[in-house]
Formats: C-alpha cells, sequence, structure tokens
DNA sequence: CTTAAAAAGATAGTAATACTATTATTTTAT
DNA sequence: ATAAAATAATAGTATTACTATCTTTTTAAG
C-alpha cells in the first residue's frame, strides 16, 4: 500500500514517457546516478547504456539526446520543488511563514518525503546545483523557452512572487528576488563545498542551515 | 602613441602567453567572436583554425583545449573589471560611492574605455553572461582552483567584500553579497533577454540601467 | 646579411562521441 | 496463441578532440 506521485513534465522533453516503463524509469534512476558520479560533460548516454544492461539506440527513444534529458530531470526537480511548497504552505496563512517555508524548501528539498523510488532527490538536487544552469545556457534557450521548456521554473517563480507580494506588495523585484533566493541558494552551496573564499557560510555533511539563514536573513531584510 | 594594457593571468591557464603574438592576440580576438556567436558547446578549434586561415596543431600550441581557453576568457574578465574598479574608485573616499562604481562596473564594464584592442569587451561580457559559469561548473573544479585558476574572481570577491564592510561592519555576508552582486548582475541580464518572466527588469538594446537600479536597491537596502 | 632556432603551417592519424539504421529477439496485451 | 510493441544487437557515419611529424616561414643575434 502506498501512495504514487508521477510528475507530468511537459512533453516535448521526451520522445517516449520515461516514467510509464522499467526501462524508462532506470533511464531516470541511472542517468541521475552518473551524471551526479562523472558530470554531464563526461556522461554518455553509452556509458548509461552499459550501466543499466540496455543500448544507446533503446535509450534514443526516450530522449533526443543527453541535453534533453538533463532538462527533463531539472525540470522534474522545479516541478517537485512547486509540489513540496504547496504540501507545505497549505493552511498556513502568514505569507512571512510561507516564505520561510520557501526557503526550507529550497535548500533541503532532498531531504523531505515523500520520495519517488527512481529518484534520488539528493542527487538530483546536487545535479541542479552543479549542472543545472546548463540547462538554460545554451544557443537554442529561445526556441525552447518557445516551446515551455522552463515554464515550470517560471511557475515556480511565479508562486515565489506572489508570497512575496503578500509580504510587501511595495517591493518592485518580487520576480526577480524569488529567482534569486533560488539561484542564490544553489550557487552558495557549490560555493561553500568548492570555492569557499567566494561565500561566507560552510556546509559541512550536506548541513545547509547556514544557507538557509542567510537567506531568511536576505530575504526578511529585502522585504522589511 | 598608446597606453598599452596587458592583463597578466595565471600561467596554467595557457601553454604559451597568446598575448604576446600576433597569432595569440588573433586566437583571443576571434575565440571571443565566434563563442559569441555560435555558443560555447558549438565552438571548436577546427572552426576557429579556419576563421583565422590558421591550424589546429597550432591554437593547441597555445592552449590545452576549449575549456581552458573559456576560463582564459572569463579569468580576462575578472581582471579587467578588478582593474576598472581600482581606477575608478580611486580617490574615492566614501565607500557607499565606492559600491555604486562597482555595481556600474558589473552590469556595464563592456562599455568603459579603455580598451584592449584584440579584445571585444562587449561580446566578451556576453560571453561572461552566456557561458561564464561553465568555467568553475565542472567536475575537474577542485583541482583547477587548487591551480589558482579562480584567484582572480576571489580577488574581485575580496576587494568587493572590503567595500561592503566598510559600509557596515556588522553585515555577516559580504563576500557572498559580493559574489551575488555580480552574477546576479548577469543572470538577470541574461533572464532579460530570454526568461524575462524570471525577472521584473528590461533590458533593451543593451541598456542596463534597470539591472544596474535594482542592484543599488538591493546593496543599500542589505547594508542599511 | 647570414644563420640558427623558434613559431607556424600542412598533413595525417586515432579514439571517442553523438548519433542513425536495420534486423532479431523478447515482452505484453488480447 | 499470436500480433504488436518494446527492446536488444549490431553496424555504420560524421564530427570532435585531440596527437604526431615534418616542412616552411618568421625572427632575433652575431
Amino acid at each position: 500500500m502506498s501512495i504514487e506521485i508521477k510528475i507530468s513534465l511537459n512533453n516535448g522533453l521526451y520522445l517516449k514517457e520515461p516514467q510509464d516503463s522499467k526501462l524508462g524509469r532506470k533511464i531516470i534512476q541511472y542517468s541521475i546516478i552518473l551524471i551526479d558520479e562523472f558530470g554531464f560533460e563526461a556522461f554518455t548516454f553509452k556509458k548509461l547504456a552499459e550501466k543499466i544492461n540496455s543500448t544507446e539506440a533503446s535509450i534514443y527513444r526516450y530522449f533526443e539526446n543527453k541535453h534533453i534529458l538533463l532538462l527533463f530531470l531539472v525540470n522534474w526537480y522545479w516541478e517537485w520543488v512547486n509540489y513540496l511548497i504547496r504540501i507545505n504552505t497549505t493552511n498556513v496563512e502568514d505569507p512571512k511563514k510561507k516564505l520561510k517555508i520557501i526557503i526550507h524548501s529550497f535548500v533541503s528539498a532532498s531531504q523531505e518525503n515523500p520520495s519517488v523510488d527512481y529518484v534520488n532527490e539528493s542527487k538530483l538536487h546536487n545535479i541542479v546545483i552543479s549542472e543545472g544552469g546548463k540547462a538554460y545556457h545554451t544557443k537554442d534557450v529561445d526556441n525552447e523557452n518557445s516551446k515551455g521548456f522552463f515554464s515550470s521554473y517560471k511557475q515556480l517563480a511565479t508562486t515565489v512572487s506572489q508570497v512575496i507580494s503578500q509580504i510587501n506588495s511595495d517591493f518592485k523585484y518580487p520576480f526577480a528576488l524569488a529567482t534569486n533566493l533560488f539561484e542564490m541558494s544553489n550557487n552558495h552551496i557549490y560555493f561553500a563545498r568548492h570555492l569557499p573564499r567566494l561565500t561566507d557560510i560552510t556546509v559541512k555533511e550536506d548541513n545547509v542551515k547556514e544557507v538557509e539563514n542567510m537567506l531568511n536573513y536576505f530575504a526578511n531584510k529585502l522585504l522589511s
């Protein structure tokens, strides 16, 4: 007995819905593991095929190429954070409390249930931290945007911006603050791990409390 | 009669100093043009060689690979912004004024003189905006960091953090604010151009005044 | 002005990547 | 039991990211 979550994504992100078949779910599961392990550049469909005892050709039936697969994974993450925010803020009236919950979701969505068994949310979060920007920093961004490949991120920005405007309706940059909190969260976890001189916070053993405190401080100060 | 600027970079970033030879300067000049035009992924040494009527082998004598070349270019930009901040803030006492000048340098360094004739600063700024994150979002980041490949960015962060601390010595996140202002500047110019629903500002014909206003607002509010 | 050495060019070759195509086998649903 | 769908197996291509070697051109020093 269990509750199943299936996150629906823009159908231009895949050739065949990977969440509906065993092989498709394995592709998702092990692409997350391999991208996390080797990085996006060194990740190939050939390596993935070997890992799951399948073939390149079979993987190509699900995803056009590895960039689209990355977009799929990042969109999955955006949708999942959207979902967590929705359920964790229901029945919360105070927009300030809502924003605190949102910030908590940004830094540690990966430690939440309910989980989807073929997605290692913690590794997926690491991918978003390390490779997420590559999903939209491409020459094809305008074309992909027109196909709706970033609508989950926009949805997230809209949700958060509305809470921001509830806290302070005079604040002129609700969308910029929303995306900045998300980007800053990922960026500073990355900096703490790899380029610590670029930040003031530390992250020990995935303890992101300091990042969370910093984001709350920034948000409160800006909206006061 | 002219004043020449030569920006010195970590010598692990090249096999042979490209700024000291005609071919080397052509490599810099046209790699900027081609990366800006085609994007980093589609850019190859072969295309560059064809463009400058040289050969792949010759380019490989200057740069190990295209990733190192990108690092070289991004470091050049970081050093150049450092330099602009230094000369534009000399004899300015008020740290608040200094920070304004810094923010102006972040958003529109590309429109400043003095220029280096083989570097199109405006296109280089576009590369930093669109591809800059790829310089450090790689599996090799720790190794490259240990070789000092990010010291120009750290230097920039340090300079800005000192001004921030001069404005408000109690502010707990001077480095994070410094890097965030820089990243936010690039990010929101990119968003305004390609994913406008992720920001509140607009950028028409390279007019980045709105970004500058936003960054000044954020900085002032956070440091008040 | 000569000459040696450094730089650049020309050419060729390799392993890996990012696919596409075709056919054979297995799984699944009726 | 069987047809259709999914997957596996195999092969092949163009491009990329290099490396190696040899020839020609440029430059710098006596």
